[in-house]
DNA sequence: GCACCTGTCAAACGAAAGTTTCAAAACTTC
DNA sequence: GAAGTTTTGAAACTTTCGTTTGACAGGTGC
């Protein structure tokens, strides 16, 4: 079990790939070196060359990863009878699956990192990003069908800022009001939902300006063939 | 004026900013190299070295200087006569200073990476949010003193969650909603004071758990020394 | 036992990074 | 104009990067 060769192959690329989501995660894929991450793997410098193509291909990977629990967590059926059960239920899917604490820290700094830097793999957050704002919209139409579409939009757009802030930015909270207590998943699932809703009830439609919402919701398609780059420097 | 050596030397210094600024906004400190910031800049490759200490020292001057212009638009003194006429007037400081076209892109692209990044100059960060925490956290409580602390918290992470989606993260907006033209400066204050404030009349207080909220606001205070790394490395 | 494939290892590779050097050019001061 | 300071230039420096190499240890099938 200890040994220097013992059938190691998936072992040392587990390793590998969770080493490299840390430091990918604290340092990004520019600042990450594959000397640290084979060197918290335990595993030697040639290995990630070996097991994956190159540095660029690992990152994507960890990436993928990363994102896959997010994704698929959004795709299960929503059962609420109301409108507003169901807005609360796809809040409470987003952030349950986002800020799962059984999952390793990194998924959601790579995640995070990724949001801002839209140079690397730009289509797989598009896949995380998708659905929620589709069943967020179909969801918001239910309950203001009377709203124009840009209004539409903004008010997706500010549901979800307030669930990635607390994803991706809680930091700055915790670092903004030190004297008040991290609010707990339940608390905030419950408050989003409900400053939301409330929101969603006072809005006044702006009849003149702006269309009036689709039928279907515009929300980019995916990207599903996922076009990968084969090298971050396009060398080989 | 376009000769080798004509009196440039702030002039050199000051093409090495704006070219910094464009570059490590767009690929980030590890990600940008001197050399191609000096090519940006029409000057040598030693003249980083030369007018600033090292790249390190480039990056956090660079940084101070696109922060500057949103921290002081937050001091100045809010006119309007009711609660919710002030958080509008709020919110349009923070969007108009922070959006303002005249401003080099790259001063919100830097900003928007430093928030992620924990790492190099965090306490810049919060020069920049104390502010506007604390000032929407008292017009906050003008409004609803009956709230929980935690709720104070909630709802003024709320508001700022939505200004720095569209701050930060407003390619995200434009790549989920391409059908929907993007919101004018104006329309944006509008909703986001309409959508927050109508909430705000909505949110029931809840009453049992949490402390009531403080007679000042529990936000942080500033780091005015703002203690700065003297190399990246600190090897010299 | 032999060939074969899989993994691991230490060492080295070329390229690119940040930094330094030093001479020449431009400017300032007298 | 001469001396001294400031700024620029081209080249080289050291370090570190991602990647490659070739040898060697384990496992497997014949």
């Amino acid at each position: 079990m200890d040994g220097p060769h013992r059938g190691n192959g998936p072992v040392t690329r587990e390793k590998l790939i969770d080493a490299a989501g840390e430091i990918f995660a604290e340092k990004g894929l520019h600042g990450a070196s594959i000397r640290d991450i084979t060197k918290r793997a335990g595993a030697n410098i040639a290995s990630v060359n070996y097991h994956f193509h190159d540095k660029f291909e690992l990152y994507t990977l960890v990436l993928r990863q990363a994102h896959e629990g997010v994704a698929e967590a959004m795709n299960q059926p929503l059962r609420a009878d109301t409108p507003e059960g169901r807005v609360r239920e796809l809040l409470s899917a987003m952030l349950t699956s986002a800020l799962d604490p059984s999952r390793p820290k990194w998924h959601r700094q790579l995640v995070s990192r990724e949001l801002l830097d839209p140079t690397p793999a730009l289509d797989l957050m598009q896949d995380i990003m998708q659905r929620p704002c589709e069943r967020l919209w179909e969801v918001v139409r239910e309950i203001r069908p009377d709203l124009s579409e840009q209004q539409f939009m903004l008010t997706v757009s500010g549901v979800l800022a307030q669930c990635l802030f607390h994803v991706h930015h809680g930091h700055i909270a915790r670092r903004m009001f030190p004297g008040v207590s991290g609010p707990s998943l339940r608390t905030l699932v419950d408050h989003i939902s409900e400053f939301s809703l409330a929101a969603l009830r006072g809005l006044h439609a702006r009849g003149s300006r702006g269309r009036r919402s689709p039928a279907r919701a515009p929300v980019a398609r995916p990207t599903t063939g996922a076009k990968r780059r084969k090298s971050p420097r396009g060398k080989g």
